[in-house]
DNA sequence: CCTGATTGTTTGTCATACAAATCACTATAA
DNA sequence: TTATAGTGATTTGTATGACAAACAATCAGG
């Protein structure tokens, strides 16, 4: 599912590193890029790599190619912002705290209503992978091994909606556990916290109900919420002192 | 806000080609294109442009390109399905009923949650947007006018969340009523009966009322897709007579 | 039968050249 | 003075040819 495939190719560098130039806000919208010629000069490639980067740049909305003119950075209204790169660009320098609550609202929008859906279609073989995630999580031991379980769980259980626009938005869903993950730094003791909440919404999604599902993942976010403002004011003590 | 500028350039015509062949189904997942050089010749261009078509189609999803092996065709699953493009290529031929019910799910996941956001945050600039875009449907003399005015009411109501991610999806709410225009065919005396539903939402959100607001953003889409039903009957009728 | 080197195929990258579109400036005319 | 048409400079768009790198298949040796 990872997929670090661009970081191997030169163009995938390139496309990279001006992504979170632009992302970042180094350069920013309005702006135009120097031309072709010395930006390829300046990042030690040739113009095809170049191109190629700007490309799938201007795929993913973030700039504009005009002949004449120049490569000029986007709105950010224009962006592509579910993209994954996009977000894993976001997520690049510490992300603030206004970019994690829009993620947290984003869970609130899909999640809960996934869980619905999943309990009303899921076939049996989506319930077994879903279940399968869930004893995964029960039986970790380490940390790492808790959150490729947690993720494989939400994605299984948007796997189960059996509708692909839904499950695109794994991306997001992705990018909010990864971002909490590293925001609320659990202890080794208490990172299964959760596990009660994923075993109500899989035992909904079980039984088939939609209603029960969609309450106990709101449940979930909800006390994940919770959790993550409370490191946040650790956090702000701490820098406060 | 339309976006026909790949039209324009030949990498643009190339990547809209190849695109539809994919999500089209005339080459499936797991096949793998002739190589670049012999594609290159049969589209009649360069294999500059081709290889540039190929790099957004690879960073949608669509493709995967592998040293020596070749442009291999990825699973549905990787595919980007809220890309704009890939959206627009599914709906290239008349979309399936399958499809169509998706595009209602996400609607339904989608906008009454940003009504509801809408409800909460919205500043006097965004209400005015989308009190501008009420009073243009309302005066709309034809059905163009109607669709572009609609479309400007539902882009309100997602900017009004200020959330740029919710925003991002207006591409799948674009999409879903586009589909719906072309396939509930309506008639120029009744193309404006979802009105009063539009104005609920209106008042729900200008009054800061979130259930209020999501509430009547839920009966307009259970509305829209009862009106999609009833057409649908029809278009089988039609076809089995 | 299995293992490892070799060879051919295909994409990845580079360099160069020219075409096409756009912008800035100037000269001209009303 | 203002508007307009034209002209040249700038920048991206496209084409071509060449070679490097990675991979698959084949074949030799154990």
């Amino acid at each position: 599912m990872r997929k670090p495939i661009a970081v191997r190719s030169l163009y995938g560098h390139v496309m990279h590193e001006l992504g979170q130039r632009i992302v970042g806000g180094k350069v920013k919208p309005g702006e135009v890029l120097p031309r072709e010629e010395t930006l390829a000069e300046s990042l030690q490639v040739s113009r095809t790599a170049l191109r190629e980067a700007l490309k799938v740049l201007s795929a993913k909305g973030l700039i504009e190619s005009r002949t004449g003119v120049g490569a000029r950075v986007l709105e950010k209204r224009c962006w592509n912002q579910l993209d994954a790169d996009v977000l894993a660009w976001r997520c690049a320098s510490m992300p603030t705290d206004d970019f994690v609550d829009k993620l947290v609202e984003m869970r609130e929008v899909i999640e809960p209503a996934a869980a619905a859906s999943a309990a009303r279609r899921r076939t049996a073989e989506q319930l077994a992978a879903i279940d399968t995630a869930y004893r995964a999580m029960d039986e970790a031991q380490t940390l790492d091994d808790w959150t490729v379980a947690d993720l494989q769980f939400h994605d299984a259980v948007l796997q189960a909606t059996g509708n692909e626009l839904l499950q695109s938005l794994f991306s997001v869903v992705e990018t909010a556990l990864g971002t909490f993950f590293t925001l609320s730094a659990r202890t080794a003791a208490n990172f299964k916290y959760s596990l009660p909440h994923h075993q109500k919404v899989l035992e909904a999604i079980r039984r088939k109900q939609p209603e029960v599902a969609r309450k106990a993942m709101q449940a979930m976010i909800a006390d994940s919420q919770a959790n993550l403002q409370q490191s946040r004011g650790r956090r702000r003590k701490k820098a406060g002192s």
